[in-house]
DNA sequence: ACTTACGTTAACGTAAACGTAAATCAGCGC
DNA sequence: GCGCTGATTTACGTTTACGTTAACGTAAGT
């Protein structure tokens, strides 16, 4: 147990270049070990980084993504900051939920376009 | 009928600058008519305009926008390039599918964690 | 006539998210 | 000890998507 990785192991496993991966560490992303000057990823810096990869791929920028990542780690103890955090969670989950309605109406288009062309070749290739 | 609208009506509309528009337009994806060197939009020009905004916000580049955009304005004609049209059309399709997987996902364990929250902070302020 | 509010082109600036090049260092196999 | 591989840091370059500034024209309201 307690799996480690290096960084290049990382960096092929999710398809990014080592350069990317310091990036993010020197962006607050991600912290792993030293071993000396190299670095040693745990599974929690693995976790963090496929988030990291899923946020980008939803349009979010880094800074949106160090916020949204730094909740899954850290649930407040304190009462009213525990509050803060849970209207911060839904704040998330409203912009995700807009995301998809978006997705949605452009794949519901997607869909149109594409039964209308389906028919016209329907037509075409008839004769 | 045949609505128009100025530079200014659709910035306002969507908020965006009319810097934004223009910008679209030096990259080909909007094409305003024009009264002496001032812009005239068609409901077109707003329709397209939506589609942008959408697609940025789903965090596709303007180039990827472009393509995508052109898609609804140009079925073409002949058979072979329906049937490429339909192929690119499942692309776009796939592409979004695997952003709502992505959304899904990232809602799901949104969702956990606040359930965790609001446990949590049940028991603090019980006592 | 004056203000304000909009329009124009052109050029330059900027923030985000890395890429790339250069130089160095550390461990392994022989 | 030598060369290879893969790690490191430092630093400058690049692309995307605009913002900003300059410098000006035009048209409507008062």
């Amino acid at each position: 147990m307690s799996q480690t990785y290096t960084i290049r192991e990382l960096a092929d496993a999710f398809d990014v270049t080592t350069r990317t991966i310091r990036f993010y560490e020197d962006e607050g992303l991600l912290s792993p070990l030293r071993d000396g000057q190299n670095r040693i990823f745990r599974s929690r810096d693995r976790v963090r980084l496929k988030l990291i990869l899923r946020g980008k791929r939803l349009g979010f920028t880094l800074a949106e993504i160090k916020e949204i990542v730094g909740m899954y780690d850290a649930p407040p103890g304190e009462s009213g900051q525990l509050t803060l955090f849970i209207e911060k969670l839904r704040e998330r989950r409203a912009e995700l939920e807009d995301k998809r309605r978006d997705i949605d109406e452009t794949l519901a288009e997607l869909d149109a376009l594409e039964e209308q062309s389906v028919a016209r070749l329907k037509e075409l290739t008839a004769k």
